[in-house]
RNA sequence: GCGCCCGUAGCUCAGCUGGAUAGAGUAUUGGUUUCCGAAACCAAGGGUCGUGGGUUCGACUCCCGCCGGGCGCACCA
């Protein structure tokens, strides 16, 4: 007999088989197997009879009957019991659930993979942000939670690319180009003089002295060298922007997070994509020209107004090599793509989207999918820093990695849901104390490290440990939290929601460490000691599987 | 005004395609170390899930209205 450790799935093929002989007229009806949270309730409960009392006008729990008593034989099954309006609780096999050590540590770090993606692409492209300053805050939750996206995808069975997308033409980088130029010549954000528009950071300052300096710099393939000409605008341009994008690529990479293609915006143009995706717009009919500007009608497809496409002074807005952009993803083949976004972003949805239809290409509506996280505010000694992007002063990337540290600030950023509002507290991010899940988490593996370590056999050994004798409280529900982890990577792919991987990890830590506590494991027993020492190498497992998921690294000495 | 997101314990947040008595951390209070790491564990208190309707066997979850907070509503990105 093969060995069961996906339960949740082998229930449901069970339950839909007594289905189709005890209501074959309602046989497809979707079987939901769900844990329950109360453990009085069994390992799994399903509710189809109670879905089909009404179709089959029968009371529930008569069904609940027909269903068990039609329910094949498994051997995974202690026993099964009918409770409250119709429910079945389904109680697993201590015995079953006991190979998922084996399981874990056999499979290692390829634990918790599934197989949902079918290896199928999936283009992410996250952070994406402007040359034109340093990472923010916003951009950290976006580089957190789209690289975790990543990770989770990775392991559900994803072929995934992950690109970042940059702006390196259009009015903000004029604006960029021009402050930097004013900075040569010695005006400062403080005179009268300086254009409204302007960037004020002293971010800007370094640039132009190092472009005064004829400095050189490599960013994403490009060597520029600056020639020091301050008349020269293009010049200027290219290394400011140069020069930034080498920045925000040392904090990304200082972040733990890499690209596998960067992609331009001014490629777009010189590619001729641009032209190309304003000739495909007005070829569809779509487009209409109205005080000296091309329209895109995207009323068509649902935004509340149409939009500029070619702005009077002959330019594009920023959406039509946005669309550009999104078409060559297309064609490149990804038929999924999700684009992770600051919310303040969002009404370029609309838009994006109405242009790939107005293309007609056979892009599905609702292409491309979208994650937008909400902002982040920073406390310091439980104030609120206000961030002025007006006078250049925010909070950057680099200064909580410098402060707080990689981990901790991955963790933060990726550890809630994307919807919310995310408070990052800074003290607590930096406390090394018990009220950080950070280190609550890396703890729990490092102590089994310690154990692992003092112990100081080979790890094959545990291997061949007799599982078997695992059955206290404590390390049933260890057992079955591991055997959860799968249907949590699964279900974060599924719901785009990296932040559950957060939330599983540090109930498993909390199991840990009550085991930890409650137990010993170098006992005088040969077996139980393997046994339990198996069962926590499986734990540390996971827990460094998921912790890779985040980004997070899993120490074995804190 | 319109669109999107959010509102769950004092604070920070979970709550899986609607499921059984709503959870965790923190804070507060009280316990646990001759023993593998106490950055830990155990226990107690703390809630009309913003609010009013609706849908049904069943609603924190879905629908509608209202209140409150955030973001967006450019020929900027």
């Amino acid at each position: 007999m093969s060995v069961v450790l996906n339960f949740k799935s082998h229930l449901s093929e069970l339950f839909a088989q007594a289905l189709r002989e005890v209501a074959p007229d309602h046989a497809g009806a979707t079987v939901l197997i769900e844990r329950p949270k109360q453990a009085s309730h069994g390992d799994y409960a399903c509710n189809l009879a109670m879905q089909l009392a009404k179709p089959l006008r029968r009371p529930p729990r008569d069904i609940a009957k027909a269903l068990i008593a039609a329910l094949p034989e498994s051997d995974v099954i202690e026993k099964l019991e009918i409770a409250g309006a119709g429910f079945i609780n389904v109680f697993i096999t201590t015995a079953a659930k006991q190979h998922v050590v084996h399981g874990v540590l056999q499979a290692g770090a390829g634990y918790g993979h599934v197989h949902v993606g079918g290896g199928r692409k999936v283009g992410v492209e996250f952070v994406s942000a402007n040359p034109t300053g340093p990472l923010h805050v916003g951009h950290g939750r976006g580089a957190a939670v789209g690289d975790c996206l990543c990770n989770v995808l990775h392991a559900a069975g994803w072929n995934v690319t992950r690109e970042f997308y940059y702006n390196d033409a259009g009015v903000q980088i004029d604006n960029l180009t021009h402050s930097v130029r004013l900075r040569c010549l010695g005006v400062t954000p403080d005179d009268p003089s300086w254009p409204e528009t302007g960037y004020r950071g002293d971010y800007i300052a370094d640039i132009a002295q190092a472009y005064l300096a004829q400095e050189s710099v490599e960013a994403d393939d490009q060597h520029v060298k600056a020639s020091g000409d301050v008349n020269d605008a293009e010049a200027i341009r290219h290394f400011a922007v140069a020069y930034l994008r080498r920045e925000q690529d040392l904090d990304l990479r200082a972040f733990g997070v890499n690209f596998d293609v960067f992609a331009l915006e001014s490629a777009l143009y010189t590619d001729g994509k641009v032209e190309e995706t304003v000739s495909k717009l007005i070829a569809s009919g779509h487009t209409y020209q109205q005080d000296d500007a091309l329209w895109l009608r995207t009323t068509d497809f649902g935004d509340d107004k149409d939009r500029v496409m070619r702005k009077s002074d002959g330019s594009y807005t920023y959406f039509v090599p946005d669309v550009a952009y999104h078409l060559d993803k297309w064609r490149r083949g990804f038929t999924r793509v999700i684009n992770e976004q600051g919310a303040d972003h969002h009404s370029t949805i609309t838009r994006v989207r109405a242009g790939l239809q107005a293309l007609d290409v056979g892009i599905p509506q609702g292409w491309p999918d979208y994650v937008l996280h909400q902002m982040v505010t920073v406390l310091r000694n439980g104030q609120e820093v206000k961030i002025s992007k007006r006078a250049g002063s925010y909070v950057t990337l680099r200064d909580l990695i410098d402060e707080v540290g990689c981990d901790a600030t991955r963790y933060f950023l990726a550890a809630r849901h994307p919807d919310s509002q995310l408070v990052f507290d800074i003290d607590l991010a930096k406390s090394k104390s018990n009220d950080n899940p950070v280190y609550y988490i890396q703890y729990a593996h490092a102590r089994i490290s310690a154990v692992l370590a003092l112990w100081g056999g080979e790890r094959q050994a545990l291997l061949q440990a007799e599982v078997g004798l695992l059955d206290s409280e404590y390390e049933t529900t260890l057992l079955q939290k591991l055997i959860d982890y799968p249907q949590v990577i699964e279900n974060a792919a599924q719901d785009l929601a990296p932040h559950l991987i957060a939330f599983y990890l540090k109930e498993l830590a909390a199991d840990l460490h009550s085991y930890y506590n409650a137990s010993r494991f170098l006992v005088d027993d040969e077996g139980i000691k393997r046994a339990r020492l198996a069962l926590v190498a499986a734990v540390a497992q996971v827990i460094r599987n998921g912790l890779g998921l985040l980004g997070v690294s899993a120490p074995e000495k804190m």
